[in-house]
DNA sequence: TTTGCAAATGCAACATTGTTACACTTTACA
DNA sequence: TGTAAAGTGTAACAATGTTGCATTTGCAAA
C-alpha cells in the first residue's frame, strides 16, 4: 500500500478529516517509522506550520491511537507512530523506547518485551514504558 | 540518626556547603521518601523560596547523586531521594516508578527489579527506567 | 453541484518550566 | 576574623503547553 492511502485509512480509521496538515504531520511518522520525533522537530521541517495546530494534531492523533507518546529523559515530548501491534492491545502503552544521548534520537524497540512487574495488590497498571539510554549503534 | 545529622552528611558526601535552601530542599526529600517530587510542588509550599535558586539546587543535588530524576507522564520532572542502594550503583538510574494517574503522584519502587533487556549488539545501554502507571493503591 | 454546519485552523494571549548572566551575599577555611 | 570561592536572587529570555475566538475548510446532505 502507497504512503497516500495509509494516511488516508489512518485517518479514516481515526474518523478524523482529511486536512492538509494532518496529511503532512502522518506523512513525517510514517517516514519516521519507529523512531519518535518531537514537535520542535517538525516545526523546524515546516517553517510554515503554526506550532497551535501542530500540537493539537499531536494531541488528537494520540488521542484517537495513530501515535503513542515516547517518554524519555530528554524532558521533550516526543511522538512516534504505532504498530498493528499497539492497536491491537487497544492502545494501551507498552512500550519500549532508546533514548541515545549522543544523537538524541530515540527509537521505539517493538521487540522488547516489558515484563509484568509485580505491584503491590492494590495497584491498578494500565500502562507501562521502559525507558533505555545510552549510546545508539550509529553513534559509537 | 535524626532529620538534621542525615541532611549535614548527605552535603557532606556530596562536597556541598551547607546552606539554608539546600537543608530546606533536602529535608522535602526526606520527609517525602519514595515519593518523587517536582520542583513546582518544593515552589507551592515555600513561596518565598526562589524558583531559580531551586532550579539550581535540585541539578546540583541530581549531579551528585543525593537525588535522582524519575521520567513520568505528566511531563513535569519529578525527583526523589536516592536509597543507599541507589549510591552503590554508581549512581546509574536504574529505577523503576508508578505514576497515579488520579492523584499524580510518583512513587519508586526500589523492590521492583528492571530485566536487562536484549537490545541490538551495537547499543550501549546506561540507564533504565521502567515507567508504570494507571491507579494507586490509595486512590481505588 | 451547491450549500450549511461542524470541524479544523491560525492568531493572540498567557502560563509553566528551563536556562544563562551578573551582581550581591554567605560559607568554610586558612 | 578576613577572604576567596560557592551560593543566591534578580532579570531576562527561550521553549513548550494550553485556551479562546474569529475565520476557513471538509464533507455530507439537499
Amino acid at each position: 500500500m502507497d504512503v497516500e492511502q495509509r494516511i488516508s485509512n489512518l485517518l479514516k480509521l481515526g474518523k478524523l478529516r482529511s486536512t492538509s496538515v494532518r496529511k503532512l504531520v502522518l506523512k513525517e511518522f510514517l517516514e519516521a517509522g519507529t523512531t519518535a520525533i518531537s514537535s520542535y522537530e517538525i516545526e523546524k521541517k515546516f517553517e510554515d506550520l503554526d506550532r497551535i495546530t501542530l500540537y493539537r494534531t499531536l494531541k488528537t492523533f494520540e488521542e484517537v491511537g495513530i501515535i503513542h507518546q515516547a517518554v524519555d529523559v530528554s524532558g521533550r515530548s516526543k511522538y512516534a507512530i504505532c504498530s498493528e501491534d499497539c492497536s491491537t492491545h487497544q492502545h494501551e502503552d507498552h512500550h519500549a523506547h532508546f533514548y541515545c544521548k549522543k544523537c538524541e534520537k530515540t527509537v521505539c524497540l517493538d521487540n522488547v518485551k516489558i515484563p509484568r512487574p509485580n505491584l503491590p495488590a492494590d495497584f491498578q497498571l494500565e500502562d507501562s514504558q521502559l525507558v533505555l539510554s545510552g549510546v545508539c549503534g550509529a553513534c559509537r
